[in-house]
DNA sequence: TATGAATGAGGGTTCATTCAT
DNA sequence: CATGAATGAACCCTCATTCAT
C-alpha cells in the first residue's frame, strides 16, 4: 500500500507545474489548491503566502535535479574533456526535459526557462548556488577542451552557445515540435538531442579555436529605413 | 514640430513592452492606458479587449521586425552560403535585441521568447506567416553550408542548434550578464555575438558532416536515485 | 418607391421595441443605433440623451396607440352600455397586443407593462393625459352598465378588475402560452379575448350588484407559520 | 438577545426586494451588499456570480411564499368550491403583497411580475414547480363552480382571467393607487380586495356558462389610418 | 492541523456621453 | 446633420489573504 505524500509535498509538486506552465501571476492558488486536494488555505498556512509557495518549489526542483543528474561523472569515470563535454551536455537534457523527476509533471522545465527570461528574486540564491557553480564547471570543460588555447571571453562564448542549445530545447519545445514536424518530440528523444549538440558543440568550439587569429571583419548591419 | 503618434499606435508600442516584460496576465491594461497617456477604455475601443490588443501587438512586432532586418540579403549581395549565414544570423540579433525598432523600448523581444514558451492562439499565424519561412531559408542555408551532405533530420537539428543561441541571447539576457560579469551587456555587443555564433556554428556543422559515419554510441544516462 | 424613414423615427421604433424587451437600463443606446442602422451619437444628438430618447418613444406609443384604437365608438354607433363596454375591452386588446401600430415590433405593449411596474418620471404626463381619461371613461360605462347602482369605491374595483384581465394578457403572454399550450398565441386571438373577457366582466359586474347587501364575511386568512 | 441572520440568508432577503424594485441588471451587487451590510464578495462567493444570487432569490422566494399561503385549505375544511375559490384567490394577494413573508420588504412581489414579463431561463424550475400545478387546482376549482360544463378552453380563460385581476394589483399597485385616489392603498386592502375579486370571478364564470350558446358574433375591429 | 466564511484590493470591461471634424 | 475618437464612471468578478472555529 502506498502512503500518500502529505499536503505540503503535494503543494510543491502541483505547484511547480502549475507555476511554470501558467506563470507566477496567472497561477491562482486556488488552482492549486483544487488539484492538489487541499484546502485553499493550506497554501498560507504551509508556505505563509504564495510567493513562500513559489519559492518552495523553485529550490524544491534545482535542488532535486542536480541530485538525480549531476553535471559531472563519478571521479572513477573518465577525465577525458570531451566525455565530460558530452556528460554536462546530456546531464542539461535530462534535468528539466525529463519527466521522472515530478512524476510525470512537465511544468517544471518551464518554470526555470520563465526565471531566465524574468528572474524573481528567489532566483537570486538558486543562481548562487547552482547556476554559476555550472558555469565553472563548464568553463573548465570548455577549457579543456580548447586545449587552453581561449581567452575568458572566448570561453564564456562558447559556453553559452552551448547551453543556449539545451535550453532552447527546453522552452521551445512547442514550437520546435510544430515546424519540424518530422521529428520526434523532444522528450523521447533526448539521448539524439544530446549526442548531436555535443557534435556540433564539439566543432564550434575546434573552430572558434581554429579562426582566433581572424578578426571580426564585419561592418554593422544596417537595418533599411 | 514633431507629430505625437495616434493614440492607437502609441498603445501598441507601450503594450509590446509591458506585455514582454511582464507577461499577458500580469500586465494590466490600467498600466498599459497609463503609460501611453490614454485612457483606459481606449483599449476597448481600438481592440476590443486585452487580447485584442495582444493580437494587435505581435502582428505589429513581426511585420516591423522582418520588415526592418530581413533574413536574405539584397540579391545583387554575394549568395556565398557562409555569407548568407552570416546574414541569417546577425539579423536574428538585431531584429528582437536592438532597441531601435521600437523607440527605444525592450519588451519586445521578451514578448517573443514568451510565446515560444507558452505559445498562444495568436500565435499560430505568426508561425505560419513568419517563422516556417524562416526554417526554409536557414535549412536552404544549412543544407548549402554543408555540401549538400546532411539528410533532412540533421539539417533540422542544426537549424535548431543555431537558432537556439541566438535565441538563448534574448530571452536569458539578465541571467548571462549576471553570471558572466565582464561580457558586454548583450544590446550592445550585437556584432560580436553574431560574429561569435556564426563562426560556433559553421564549425558545428562541419563537425556534423565530418562524424556522420559514427554512431550515437552512447547508453542512455541512468538517474541516480 | 419606398422613401425610407428618417434616422430619428427609426430610433424611435426600434427603442421602443428594445426598450419594451429589455427595460431601460438594460437596454443599450449601442444597440439601439445599431439595429436602427444609425451612429452611435445620433441618439444624443436627437434626443439629448438615453432618458430623452425614452420619453420620445413613450409618448409615441402613447399618442399612436389610442389615435389607432380610441376608447369609445363614433357617436352615431350605438350608446348602449354593454356595447360600449365590449369596444373599450376589444380596444385594450388591440392597443398594444396587435402589431400593426409598429410595423411588426413587439416590443412596445411590454414597455407600457413596465410602466405600471415601475412608473417612471416620464410616466406622470402619460397618466394624466390618457390613463386618467380612460379610467373616467370606463368608470361611467360600468356604472351604466350596473345600472347605477355602485358606489364609486364598487366601480373603481370592477374596472381594475376589467383592465386587470386585458393587460395581464400584455404582460404574461408568455406564460400564458406557456401553461395553456393549446390555447392560442394571445397576438393571434385577440378577437376570442375580448369576447371572453367582456363576457366574464359582464357577469362580474352583476354578480357585484346582485350581492351588495352581504358583507365581507371573511376572516382574515393566517399564515402557517 | 437576537440573533442576526447569517450573510447568506440577509444577501437573498434584500436581493428579493432589490431585484424586484429596479430589474436584474439594473440592480447593482455593490448595493445589494451593502445594504444587506457583507461584502461585495460575499456575493461571488456564495452565489458564484450576480445570476446565482438571482437564481437563489427566485426559488427563496417561491419556496417561502407557497410555505406561508398555501393555495388549498387544509383537508378537514370545506370542499365546497366557491370556497375554494375564495381561499385561492385571498392566497394569492397575500402570497405575494404581504409584507409579512419577507420582514418588510416589497420588492419580492414586483420581482415575479418581472419574471412574468420577461422569463430568464432560472424561472423555467420555478414554471413546472410552482406555476403549472397551480394551474391546475385553479382550473379543478373553476370546473367545480361552474358544475362541470365548461370545455377546457373555457376553464383556462376563466383561470388567466381570475389570476389576471390578482396579479394586477401585484404588479400596477404604483399606478392603481394614483389613478384610482380615494381606495386604500393595495398592500392595507388585501382582504376587501380578494373578496371583490372572489365575487366578481364567480359572477364572471356563471355567465360563461349562461352564455355558452352564444356566438362570438362580433366583426374585427379596424383600425382607423 | 485543517477548514469554510469573509474581506479588500484590483482586475477587465461596458456604458452613455462629449467633442472636433 | 452626421461621425469616429476619446473619456470617466461604474459595473461584475477574481484574487490572495485572514480569522474564528
Amino acid at each position: 500500500m502506498i502512503k500518500p505524500l502529505p499536503t505540503r509535498e503535494r503543494l510543491i509538486d502541483i505547484a511547480g507545474d502549475i507555476f511554470g506552465r501558467e506563470g507566477f501571476k496567472a497561477a491562482t492558488v486556488r488552482k492549486i489548491a483544487e488539484e492538489a486536494n487541499a484546502n485553499i488555505a493550506a497554501v498560507n498556512y504551509h508556505f505563509r503566502d504564495k510567493e513562500g509557495l513559489y519559492r518552495a518549489v523553485l529550490e524544491d526542483i534545482f535542488s532535486k535535479a542536480f541530485q538525480r543528474f549531476p553535471s559531472v561523472p563519478p571521479p572513477e569515470a573518465a577525465a577525458d574533456p570531451e566525455k565530460r563535454l558530452h556528460f554536462f551536455i546530456r546531464a542539461m537534457f535530462y534535468r528539466f526535459l525529463s519527466r521522472e523527476g515530478w512524476g510525470g509533471l512537465s511544468g517544471q522545465g518551464k518554470l526555470i526557462a520563465r526565471e531566465f527570461l524574468n528572474p524573481t528574486p528567489a532566483f537570486d540564491n538558486i543562481v548562487e548556488t547552482y547556476i554559476r557553480p555550472q558555469k565553472n564547471i563548464l568553463s573548465a570543460i570548455v577549457s579543456d577542451v580548447s586545449g587552453g588555447k581561449l581567452d575568458p571571453d572566448r570561453i564564456i562564448s562558447c559556453a553559452v552557445s552551448i547551453i543556449g542549445q539545451c535550453i532552447y530545447y527546453t522552452f521551445a519545445a512547442p514550437i520546435i515540435e510544430k515546424i519540424a514536424e518530422n521529428l520526434a518530440p523532444v522528450e523521447e528523444n533526448l539521448d539524439f538531442l544530446s549526442d548531436h549538440v555535443f557534435r556540433f558543440s564539439l566543432g564550434g568550439i575546434q573552430r572558434i579555436v581554429n579562426t582566433l587569429h581572424e578578426n571580426n571583419g564585419f561592418a554593422r548591419q544596417e537595418a533599411q529605413p
